[in-house]
DNA sequence: AGCTAACAATTAGCATACTTATTACTGGTT
DNA sequence: AACCAGTAATAAGTATGCTAATTGTTAGCT
């Protein structure tokens, strides 16, 4: 019945304590060495922290990336858009959709080239900047909590790293 | 148009660098700076690089975690592999039913509490463990390509402390 | 001009995550 | 025994991600 509180990463420190040794990668494969397992872990714990505090002010966990981009440059296309995000175009068409739903932008068909469509905030959409920010700064204070600033710094270091190699993977 | 290239990854190294300072959280929040975004990003990239390896041999991203438990103790209670995995138990329930649509796992109430179901490894649940592993050691491998075996350790320990950080938060 | 290849957005279908509400069952209290 | 609070699983609805296929548009070639 205590057993009901245990989360997979207190099962991880478990098992680095009571590991008996052996071969590093033919026996039992080890959580605890799953870099991929632990970063997926690590973002939702991170959702589940941010996405109360957007909420609160009507905005979704999806939309944030987007919107940081639109703040940065307004009326970009969609293509544009996904690439920046990394997400793909047809993820973006559904989160621009319900963006849109919410009055957050607004959807302009360019007259130059007809395929491309331009993204533009409304005045909600600006007006979020103000509250979200402070939200998400709040947000990664607390998930960064336990590290030392040189700590810090080399986690968002190691990531990039990480996405750097994942990202020119060959893909053949 | 070669701008369709960019990546959010490529617009951070960008920013980075024609960083034209100023207070640190008071201005334009830097995307560089978002511990939350990068570790999404980093899931995200993780996932691409090993949903198909998985899929290859008939198995999806969500099923992993949860052979990965089962594989170290079958027959546990949905329940209490909610917990180790850290989903909610209503999102184990469908990953659970495609497990078990799929034939890697069965279900059996238990008899002396009608209320736990436990989940045992079929057969073919069983075997996927020695196809599964090793695609999932390769893609680690692939995201941890560019580090040193300190750093992936260091990685793995500032993960982990960020989990920590994020799960001991009050929730009031 | 007409054909074709590439491109931008979309649709459709699936997987995985969340919250909230419901159902079935258990165990303790009266 | 009857009741009630808590527990385990599920259902319902939404958000976000993916792939594959489709639609409309553009631009380049013949």
């Amino acid at each position: 019945m205590t057993d009901t509180e245990r989360t997979a990463f207190e099962v991880v420190r478990r098992r680095e304590a009571g590991k008996d040794g052996g071969e590093p990668d033919g026996g039992l494969f080890a959580i605890e060495e799953s870099l991929g397992y632990l970063m997926n872990y690590a973002a939702r714990a991170f959702s589940r922290e941010l996405s109360p505090r957007l909420a609160a002010h009507g905005a979704r966990m999806g939309q944030w990336a987007v919107l940081m981009f639109l703040w940065a440059q307004d009326g970009q296309t969609q293509r544009e858009l996904s690439r920046e995000v990394a997400i793909e175009d047809a993820t973006m068409v559904r989160t621009l959709d319900r963006m849109e739903r919410d009055g957050l932008v607004r959807r302009e068909r360019n007259p130059r080239d007809r395929r491309q469509i331009n993204i533009f905030l409304t005045e909600k959409g600006w007006a979020l900047r103000d509250t979200l920010v402070p939200e998400a700064i709040e947000g990664n204070r607390s998930a960064s909590r336990r590290l030392s600033e040189d700590e810090r710094r080399q986690l968002l270091d190691l990531l990039g790293r990480v996405i750097g190699a994942l990202e020119e993977q060959p893909r053949g």
